[in-house]
DNA sequence: GTCTATAGGTGGATAGAC
DNA sequence: GTCTATCCACCTATAGAC
């Protein structure tokens, strides 16, 4: 509890707001009421609404990426890796409610205004780790071949990623709370999701009169 | 060409920029200009800069759904019907860019301000059909069961969804071009899609001396 | 239907006291 | 470090001529 600085407070309240409203309908007034500041005292902290934005990112992002990664590089079987990654992904995300929002907001921009490059340049460090979980599994046999591993990694980010991002409208699919469905639904998705994609990858049975003779690309 | 009205001069040119821009980054002014009208004009076709936006909205979505929801109450095996519905769901986002940025926007509001509650509605909607169309391919024998209709309805949406969505990212993961992956890049990933929620979803072979391995196509 | 001109309000950012 | 007070730019929306 440590009494958390002014710093911390802004960035906080910022974080929330930003995430609940988007980055222009959020004024900085209103960050400052909420962080119990005053308003012209965040820009003694930010030069601009600008870096204070960026610096909220920043700090979102860091954890994600710090995260997913470190269960990608853990050892195992390629199937147990991309379980582990899936459900990590998604309780960086229960941990971090905010996240999937501005991550949102920023991939919806179409010019890079705000911290797109950021974003960019760790989703695709993330991303290629997963490309490559892929692709050794299929070199290793584990998952069928066939399938480009670019376009796998996608399919099995977007699982997770889609179920935070359209949370209003999963809201009404599965009955949920106003605020989202309870981490236990969102675990059991998660579980689902690895499934899905593990079962997608299997490799299929051989059948039992024609194995080898044909041969796909 | 015939005469586009002033009406859906102003129409096209907010789509674009709120696409581009958002809401809020988004002036009265600019869309006067880009439309090639005085400002003043919009507020004779619509009462305020909120109800614009809204039309702006209903006539995009409405394209959406009616195109994706005929694919899927036409007939056909589960299989042929779950995949024509994840390819018209590529070609309406295909068709209309501005959608996918707008329908996120809208999706990362957590209060209702804009036509978040149409958009749950409709989304519902299409939603649904999808769902039973997996349980009814479950009852019937075509796709696997354990796996939750509504769950699997869901991972099927977010492979194409999220690839729209996080299209700056997709384009560091496929080298695309800056505007985004050229449409055949787009319909060869819809084309994974489908079967790889065709295989998440296809029965196993039961045992060892089961019927003959299944091959879908 | 379309324009000019402008009122009215809000928000980002700064100056400077304490 | 934190606050008070305020400036200035900009944007929505309206009044009213043509």
């Amino acid at each position: 509890m440590a009494t958390p600085d002014s710093r911390t407070l802004i960035l906080d309240a910022a974080e929330r707001l930003f995430a609940e409203r988007g980055f222009a309908r959020t004024t900085i007034k209103e960050i400052g009421r909420a962080a119990g500041v005053n308003s012209a005292l965040l820009y003694y902290y930010f030069a601009d609404k600008d870096r204070l934005y960026r610096a909220v990112l920043q700090r979102l992002v860091g954890r994600l990426v710090a995260r997913t990664t470190r269960r990608l590089e853990a050892t195992g079987t390629p199937q147990a890796r991309l379980q582990a990654f899936v459900e990590a992904q998604a309780e960086v995300l229960i941990a971090n409610p905010n996240l999937p929002r501005l991550i949102v907001r920023e991939l919806a921009e179409s010019d890079a205004v705000h911290a797109v490059e950021q974003i960019q340049h760790i989703a695709a460090t993330s991303f290629r780790l997963l490309c490559d979980l892929v692709r050794e599994g299929q070199q290793a046999g584990a998952f069928r071949k066939g399938v480009d591993p670019r376009f796998a990694a996608i399919s099995i980010v977007a699982q997770v990623a889609y179920f935070f991002v359209a949370r209003p409208a999963i809201r009404v699919i599965l009955d949920a709370a106003p605020d989202g469905p309870a981490p236990p639904v969102v675990r059991a998705y998660a579980r689902h999701a690895a499934g899905f994609a593990l079962a997608a990858l299997a490799v299929p049975p051989t059948g039992p009169s024609a194995p080898r003779s044909r041969r796909k690309t």
